[in-house]
DNA sequence: GATTTTATTTATCAAATGTTAAAGGAAAAC
DNA sequence: GTTTTCCTTTAACATTTGATAAATAAAATC
């Protein structure tokens, strides 16, 4: 990884919330950069989630099995947060995994000595928080899209809230992700023209 | 409210996370005890959420109109937080409301000077993102049943889960939080027996 | 307790989505 | 550039769910 690139992750985590010039550099201590494939497993299901990852170029999902089916849950593009929150917050194995969708960059902050700092370097915990805030919004968001939905209405929704999926990402990860079918997403698609 | 009905509420509260002798003298000054009527509308659909509530005795839900139709996001239980977080932590307007299924007793904190007291309180702060981490653990699972289930599994789900859902709350406020109508709901529920 | 309102069930029909299979396209591998 | 594999589309049919309406049951009001 460059210089350049580790301070244009660094400046966008300060733009979240603002670090002190210590902070920044006990987090820079921390920071690793992950190159991926494309549809590789960064981390594969059943695995406990101890890193907090960011996609610093490219695309990736994190996705799971119901009964033999893909369902992908979650769809990251640079400078997202991607994390199984609900293994990193219990310590359980998480049912889920991360796979680059294309050719990625990962930035990865090792969990434990992430939260090791929190006691001195109190602007990095409230950072964090608030990268978990928003992405328990977003979450609350999503569940609102997908309860009471035609597919018609989720796929409309998602083209217009974040395009990027629908010209990046295969047809087969979105129709999991708003919980159709392939050959229903298909048919909508050749619908609405 | 009752000296007792507030150390048990700060007991709870303590079970979470361990608060100093200190922390807790600060938050009980917070604590305001608000009762509430069955089908009383604690915040109307509109307002920003300022306040973190909690059920204390009773039964609660937040809801919201989609396209006329009343839409069931979220039930509360006993000793259960209940805000709107995607208000909460935007400082916008929210498009959902918060209302008593049954009469029921809300513990009411003040966000402003609840956050007042993070800088002083570490252990206050980090009570407040437990409860957080945990709503959004419960949102994500939630999003994991809602995607890609039939009604009926749904509904299965709900039972082995949330039976007290199932129990207590009226069936036209459960279809919509599976996300389907009541007259289906209906239908799966004598195809069970 | 009778009346009124509200909630739930049942039935019928229409629309949406799932399932399976096959064909056409696009991308990857050689 | 050809072959192979994987992805997407299309079609036919089955199943699920939605919409509407009417009947029953339950709860609230007087």
């Amino acid at each position: 990884m460059s210089d350049q690139e580790l301070n244009e992750f660094l400046h966008h985590l300060n733009s979240i919330h603002p670090l002190s010039s210590d902070s920044h550099r006990a987090l820079m201590e921390l920071v690793t950069f992950i190159p991926a494939e494309k549809q590789e497993i960064l981390q594969p299901i059943g695995k406990t989630c101890r890193t907090i990852y960011f996609v610093h170029h490219g695309a990736a999902r994190i996705y799971y099995y119901k009964e033999e089916k893909d369902v992908t849950e979650y769809f990251a593009f640079d400078r997202d947060i991607i994390i199984r929150a609900e293994s990193l917050f219990t310590g359980k194995p998480s049912n889920k995994g991360i796979q680059a969708i294309e050719p990625t960059t990962f930035v990865a902050l090792a969990a434990d000595p992430l939260f090791g700092l929190f006691d001195l370097h109190r602007d990095i915990e409230r950072l964090f928080y608030k990268l978990v805030e928003k992405s328990y919004c977003d979450t609350l968001q999503r569940l609102e899209h997908l309860q009471f939905r035609t597919a018609e209405e989720c796929y409309r929704v998602l083209m217009s809230q974040a395009p990027r999926i629908i010209q990046k990402i295969p047809l087969k990860y979105i129709a999991s992700y708003l919980g159709i079918t392939q050959v229903s997403l298909s048919r909508i698609r050749a619908q609405l023209g």
